[in-house]
DNA sequence: ATGCGTAACTTGACAGCGTCAAGATACCCT
DNA sequence: AGGGTATCTTGACGCTGTCAAGTTACGCAT
């Protein structure tokens, strides 16, 4: 059985993203083409096309698989009970600078144009995408909730705003604007001491 | 002369640029392919090489082009002498935002990952990108300056984090994983808000 | 067990892409 | 007038995503 090379690969879809993740992280977005993916997974071109109707469905496939990563590390961040918020703030916005630096191409392709604006995202990406975000809003919440939160603020906008601050300083560093690593640590700081000084 | 299609176009490289910059609105950033740049604006497939070395370096100067046209907006922005500076800056952001979303594809292109990190930027791209951020930092000092700033906080930093909420805003939108228009124009008040506190 | 439906996989083909190489044309300067 | 050079052209190559049509093998009902 074994070293045959049998007809039917198995499992071929998990394959197939397991090595499109290798190849995103060796060769960038634009490095990634099915041809290649099919070759190094050992399977002929259209092999893929019985798993995914399109490249655009197996991008947001692996896109998915980026959110569910992303959602664990924003449910799981600073759960060590009894630390002072800010400090919790602060871990998180290290983790999650950390998740984005640590796989530039993936993170652009969750959050990028190609996948959201030009072609449909699928039902499943959007649904794990903004499930992701909520929780990151209801955790942010529960830390705002337990100090007291000006009357001109509301507390969904300002969730939204600090993630868009920290989204922001992600594109920045990966897309290689900022390039002084050192001078991001300092910035990020910055950023964190923005979102809690609305609670002074 | 006129209407005989002289071998010579005359200003071919202008030509290029501006057409670029039509199907960049039209088809988005992987619409625009050099072959149908070429024959819209009249002319064969390789004329556009002995103006542009490679794709990436007629990209290079459209995203400069967008640069300095940011830049004008940086610096014009909110120039009516003696209003209080936290409408300024919420003019400014709203001229910033309605820049990005105005030609969302020009704002990818200039601010994408392909052009600064997958190939070298061009030294005019990268002068006129820092030139840009150095006005906008000096701006908002300037503003700043005026009132105090907490000890913690350094200047410069927090200029990059305000420019980071401001660029992650954008890409939010533009990318349409923020979809309701009407939200975003309370999230960034909420931005502004988060930036002025500071002074606070 | 046998046969059939169907899912998984293959090869051939096509249009489109960026770009190397080599040839044609027209302008400018001496 | 003539030669050099910048500008533009056509041909070709390898790459891409994907449509169409053929092949293989698995699973279930008889």
């Amino acid at each position: 059985m074994a070293g045959h090379t049998p007809y039917h690969h198995g499992d071929l879809r998990s394959a197939l993203l397991q090595e499109a993740n290798v190849m995103l992280k060796e060769s960038g977005i634009d490095g990634l083409s099915l041809r290649q993916l099919a070759e190094r997974v050992g399977v002929s071109r259209m092999a893929p096309y019985h798993h995914f109707k399109d490249k655009h469905e197996l991008l947001c496939a692996l896109a998915a698989q980026g959110f569910r990563d992303l959602d664990q590390l924003v449910t799981d961040a600073g759960l060590d009970g009894s630390a002072p918020h800010d400090q919790v703030l602060s871990h998180f916005v290290q983790a999650y600078l950390r998740f984005a630096l640590d796989n530039p191409d993936r993170y652009e392709l969750m959050f990028g144009r190609p996948i959201w604006k030009s072609a449909r995202p699928t039902a499943e990406l959007r649904e794990i995408a903004f499930a992701c975000f909520r929780h990151y809003a209801e955790r942010l919440i529960g830390l705002l909730n337990s100090k007291r939160i000006p009357e001109g603020s509301n507390p969904l906008r300002l969730a939204q705003a600090s993630w868009a601050t920290l989204h922001g300083l992600c594109r920045l560093m990966i897309d290689g604007i900022y390039v002084n690593q050192n001078d991001m640590e300092e910035v990020s700081q910055e950023a964190v001491a923005l979102m809690m000084s609305v609670l002074r």
